[in-house]
DNA sequence: AATGCGGGGGC
DNA sequence: GCCCCAGCATT
C-alpha cells in the first residue's frame, strides 16, 4: 500500500512538473507563474467555465466566456440580468438547461450566500447546474481544495495509467478513488488542471502521444496493451430518425414570425419557427395543421440536424405573410422579429438552419449555419 | 443504472 | 460517417 501511495506521489509530481512547462494559457486560467506572484483566479471565472465546459471543447467556450465576462463581469451582475438575454446570449452553445441553471446558481449565490461561491465541495454540489465535477473542480481551481477532479480526460488518463478493464461508467468509483490519492495537498487545482490538459493533448482518445507523455514510465496500459483501446466503454445505441415541418413566415419588411418554446425539455426556453410535430413515422403528414397562417406556402427544401439521441430531417417551407393575417390555431405566442436582429435572437442552431434555408442571407457576419440543399424531407 | 439533453471539430 | 468533448438532472 505505501509502495502504492509513493508512486501516485511520484505520478503527480511529475504531471506537475509538466503543467508548468506545458499548460495552455486559457482566459479563464491564472497560469502557475501568475500564480507563484500571488495572483488568485475569481471564482466566479472558474464556475463559469466549467459550466460551459461541460461537454463543450475549450475551443467552442472561448468566445461565449469572453461575452459573458463582457455583459455580466460579476455574479452579481448575472444574478439580476434578464434570464432571456441570458438564453440569446447562449443560443449555439447547446444543452441550454445549463443557461437556465446557470442564472439559477448565480441567483442562489447572490440571495443564499452574500455574493460569495461556497468553498466546499458539499455547499458548491447543492448549487443547480454544480454536479460531481464542477463542484471537485471549483473546489480544486478556485478555492485551492484537495477534490478528486474526474471528468473525460481524467478517466482516460486514469483508465489508461491502470489499464482498467471495467468498462464505463461502471469504473467511475474506482477511477475517482485512484484520483482522490494521486491528487497532491500541494496545488491541486493546478494538479486537476493539468491532468485534463494531459488528456487532451497527449493522451488523447485516438493515436495518444505516449513518446511525449510525463507518465510513461508509470503507465500501464502502455506497458502491457493498446493504450487507445482505454477506457473501456458500454456499446452505445443507434440513433432513431425523426421528422417534421417547418414553417418560415416573412412580412413585407423581412420580419420573420418567431415564438417561444417550452422551458423545459429539448430546446428548452429557446426560440423556434412555428412548425409540426418531430414524429419518429414517415408515412404520416401532418403538415396542414401546423401551418401559422394561410398563405401560398411553398416548399424551399429541407435540412438535417443531429442531436444528441436523434437524428432530426425537417421541410422547410416559407411564404411572404401580412401582418395582419388571421393565425390558424390559437394560443400563439409569436411575435414578428425584424430582420436585422434576427442573428441576436436566442435561437438553437437547428432553427437558424431552417430559417437560413427559407432566407439565404437571413444571418450576418458568419452567424449563418451553412445552406443545406436537400430537396426532400426522407 | 439508464435516459434526455446540442453542437462542433477531428479523423 | 463515427467518436468525443473540463456533465447534470431526472427517473
Amino acid at each position: 500500500m505505501m509502495t502504492t501511495i509513493s508512486k501516485a506521489a511520484g505520478a503527480a509530481a511529475l504531471l506537475l512538473s509538466w503543467y508548468d512547462r506545458h499548460h495552455r494559457d486559457l482566459p479563464w486560467r491564472i497560469s502557475p507563474v501568475m500564480a507563484a506572484r500571488g495572483m488568485h483566479p475569481d471564482p466566479y471565472h472558474i464556475w463559469l467555465s466549467e459550466v460551459m465546459l461541460q461537454q463543450t471543447t475549450v475551443q467552442a467556450v472561448k468566445a461565449y466566456f469572453e461575452k459573458f465576462r463582457r455583459l455580466w463581469p460579476t455574479v452579481a451582475d448575472l444574478a439580476v440580468a434578464d434570464t432571456e438575454e441570458v438564453m440569446k446570449a447562449w443560443a449555439g452553445l447547446g444543452y441550454y438547461a445549463r443557461a437556465r441553471n446557470l442564472k439559477k446558481c448565480a441567483e442562489a449565490v447572490a440571495r443564499d450566500h452574500g455574493g460569495r461561491f461556497p468553498e466546499t465541495e458539499e455547499g458548491l454540489k447543492a448549487l443547480p447546474g454544480i454536479g460531481d465535477y464542477t463542484a471537485a473542480a471549483v473546489a480544486a481551481i478556485a478555492f485551492n481544495r484537495q477534490s478528486a477532479v474526474l471528468d473525460g480526460n481524467v478517466e482516460r488518463v486514469i483508465s489508461r495509467l491502470h489499464a482498467i478493464e471495467t468498462p464505463l461508467p461502471a469504473a467511475k468509483p474506482q477511477m475517482r478513488m485512484l484520483v482522490a490519492e494521486m491528487t497532491p495537498q500541494d496545488r491541486p487545482g493546478d494538479f486537476a488542471q493539468g491532468m485534463m490538459d494531459l488528456g487532451a493533448t497527449i493522451c488523447t482518445p485516438k493515436r495518444p502521444a505516449c513518446a511525449l507523455c510525463p507518465l510513461n514510465d508509470h503507465c500501464l496500459a502502455l506497458k502491457t496493451a493498446d493504450p487507445e483501446t482505454f477506457p473501456r466503454k458500454a456499446a452505445k445505441k443507434d440513433k432513431p430518425l425523426r421528422v417534421g415541418a417547418a414553417f418560415v413566415a416573412v412580412d413585407q419588411s423581412g420580419a420573420v414570425y418567431l415564438r417561444k418554446r417550452a422551458e423545459t425539455g429539448l430546446l428548452g426556453g429557446m426560440t423556434e419557427v412555428p412548425g409540426t410535430a418531430w414524429t419518429s413515422r414517415v408515412d404520416g403528414d401532418n403538415s396542414i395543421e401546423a401551418k401559422p397562417f394561410p398563405a401560398q406556402w411553398h416548399a424551399c427544401g429541407a435540412i438535417s440536424h443531429v442531436f444528441t439521441h436523434f437524428e432530426l430531417r425537417l421541410s422547410v417551407h416559407s411564404a411572404t405573410v401580412a401582418r395582419s393575417a388571421q393565425m390558424i390555431g390559437s394560443g400563439e405566442n409569436g411575435w414578428w422579429e425584424p430582420a436585422e436582429t434576427l442573428g441576436a435572437q436566442a435561437l438553437p442552431t437547428v432553427m437558424k438552419k431552417a430559417i437560413a434555408q427559407a432566407i439565404p442571407h437571413a444571418f450576418k457576419d458568419g452567424a449563418e449555419p451553412k445552406r443545406q440543399v436537400r430537396k426532400t424531407a426522407t
